[in-house]
RNA sequence: UGAGGUGUAGCGCAGUUUGGUAGCGCGUCUGGUUAGGGACCAGAAGGUCGUGGGUUCAAGUCCCGUCACCUCAACCA
């Protein structure tokens, strides 16, 4: 409960300053979230769940349209699945919880807590998978996963976090990398249209990509601070895990091939992505669509007659125009309520008082911008529903807004180190190669994020040498 | 894991320099008046200062150890 006063700082460039406090600050605060007994771990409280829970419902529709289906698989995965191909394993080693112990006794073959599925699925797809007419197999997982984690932050990095993880086996490489591809612009989608969160996708570099992976594709979006984060990513993985778990299938041509498999993920980061991309000086600000409350309630002089019922019959009427709405008829001061709902990011609220029922209306204020105005009782559902619209659509434009302008570029380190510490994404030549990059991220602190889809520069920003690539440099969360 | 910081009432803090019996604000509880931006009045409860040891007549305060948390760096969804 928040106790005393939560403007959390006096203006919105004081929050670039202390982000990473800001950013604490507000996940406890509005009760998203709290720290678990074991270290790194997080209880994701009922409201940080709810939004969760809209977030799944968006993706499970998305899924759905594109043919997968959901399953769920083992969280314990024998140790030798883990070691069957070298980049997975020399990747995830220092991060994997290992149980050695279970019914008294020491285990023959210790097992890993899965830090992802891919060795656990490949190890049942090769069980599944025989013929053509198998493939392709579309799936997809709600689980948890673990990865001990030397530092955590609630969301953005916690040692067990909730994600969903897309499993695909094809028969032909175009397929499977269309199917990389095709998920990242579902990710793409989901995040503009529904977390109203402008995002920049492209090709990891050989450094940034998923351990085992042959190509790794991100989501990376921009937070208030102008610091990046990795919400999403989709990887083509060719046959190396098909490879190490002999997924193989009878093709039509009657020889034996191995499958090529993409796997992809969005996790409850995207929780810490809404809240650092759209939070101001007074907390959250969610968009409508995974909003746990889209509007609010607050009846004015509560005790005065005919407040309370008029309340009900406006929340009666939004539920009925599928508004998810909350009537706060508790006996705090209406200005108690106005700031700790603003803090919990809701939409909209509306105002219920003696005087507006007298004039047959209320007064309507929106979360995003901090405006208040009347609307008419008479027909407010429909207000309602449109100003939750214009919400949605607006939180994403002024985001993309805010994102371009910080988007420069830059022609040398210099511009580089500059530019990032203005708190702006840094567009820059790069020849390809790994000291370049190693060096850029050595004396900036920023790492490259993605490659840009058109080369726009022509010589590398740090040894001169002809750009294979325009590349995305950013520091990031 | 490297560097820095913080642990005192439910929450946020002061007190530590110069040792002398534990303070403030918010919240909570009781009663009442209120209500259009975190209301007001009156009363009450609540802590031995993260933890272990040491110095001292006396330790929240000084010394040594230890644990937890936070920030930055490194690593990652």
């Amino acid at each position: 409960m928040a106790n005393e006063k939560d403007t959390f700082v006096e203006n919105i460039a004081d929050i670039e300053k202390d982000f990473p406090q800001w950013y604490t600050d507000v996940c406890k605060k509005t009760q998203l979230v709290d720290y678990g007994p074991v270290k790194g771990t997080m209880v994701i409280r009922p409201y940080g769940y709810a939004i969760w829970e809209n977030i799944q419902h968006e993706l499970d529709v998305r899924f759905k349209a594109t043919g997968h289906s959901n399953a769920y698989f083992p969280m314990l995965i024998p140790m030798s699945f883990m070691t069957k191909e070298a980049e997975h394993v020399e990747g995830f080693a220092p991060e994997v919880a290992v149980v050695t112990h279970a019914g008294g006794e020491q285990l023959a073959e210790p097992l890993v807590v899965r830090p992802t599925s891919e060795t656990i699925i490949g190890n049942m797809y090769s069980k599944w998978i025989q013929s053509y007419r198998d493939l392709p197999v579309l799936m997809n997982q709600w689980a948890n996963v673990m990865r001990w984690e030397k530092t955590t932050r609630p969301f953005l990095r916690t040692s067990e976090f909730l994600w969903q993880e897309g499993h695909t086996a094809h028969a032909t490489e175009e397929e499977a990398i269309e199917e990389t591809h095709k998920m990242l612009g579902v990710y793409k989608e989901f995040a503009e249209n529904v977390l109203a969160i402008p995002v920049i996708c492209g090709k990891k570099t050989e450094k940034e990509k998923f351990a085992g992976a042959v190509a790794t594709y991100g989501m990376e979006a921009m937070m208030k601070d102008g610091k990046s984060l990795q919400s999403g990513t989709s990887h083509y993985l060719g046959q190396n895990f098909a490879k190490a778990f002999d997924i193989k299938f009878l093709d039509k041509d009657g020889t034996q091939k191995y499958v090529y498999t993409s796997s992809w993920g969005v996790s409850t980061r995207l929780i810490g992505a809404l809240i650092m991309a759209h939070g101001d000086q007074r907390g959250l600000v969610l968009p409508p669509k995974v909003a746990p409350t889209q509007a609010v309630i607050v009846p004015i002089a509560a005790k005065k007659g005919g407040v309370l019922e008029a309340c009900e019959k406006i929340k009666g009427d939004l539920e009925k125009a599928g508004v998810r709405v909350l009537l706060d008829n508790s006996d705090r001061s209406p200005g108690w309520k106005f700031n700790e709902w603003e803090m919990r990011g809701v939409p909209v609220r509306i105002e219920v008082g003696p005087r507006d029922l007298e004039a047959g209306k209320v007064m309507l204020f929106r979360r995003d911008r901090c405006e208040k105005a009347e609307y008419p009782l008479e027909g407010l559902e429909k207000c309602v529903a449109d100003l939750l619209e214009s919400i949605q659509t607006d939180m994403l434009e002024s985001a993309r807004a805010a994102r371009d302008e910080r988007i420069v570029k830059a022609n040398d380190l210099q511009g580089i180190l500059s530019a990032v510490e203005g708190g702006n994404f840094v567009l820059a030549g790069w020849c390809g190669c790994r000291e370049c990059e190693d060096k850029i991220k050595e004396k900036t602190a920023a790492s490259s994020r993605v490659l840009s889809e058109e080369l726009q520069h022509e010589v590398c920003a740090v040894c001169g040498k002809p750009a294979k690539h325009t590349v995305y440099f950013a520091r990031a969360y």
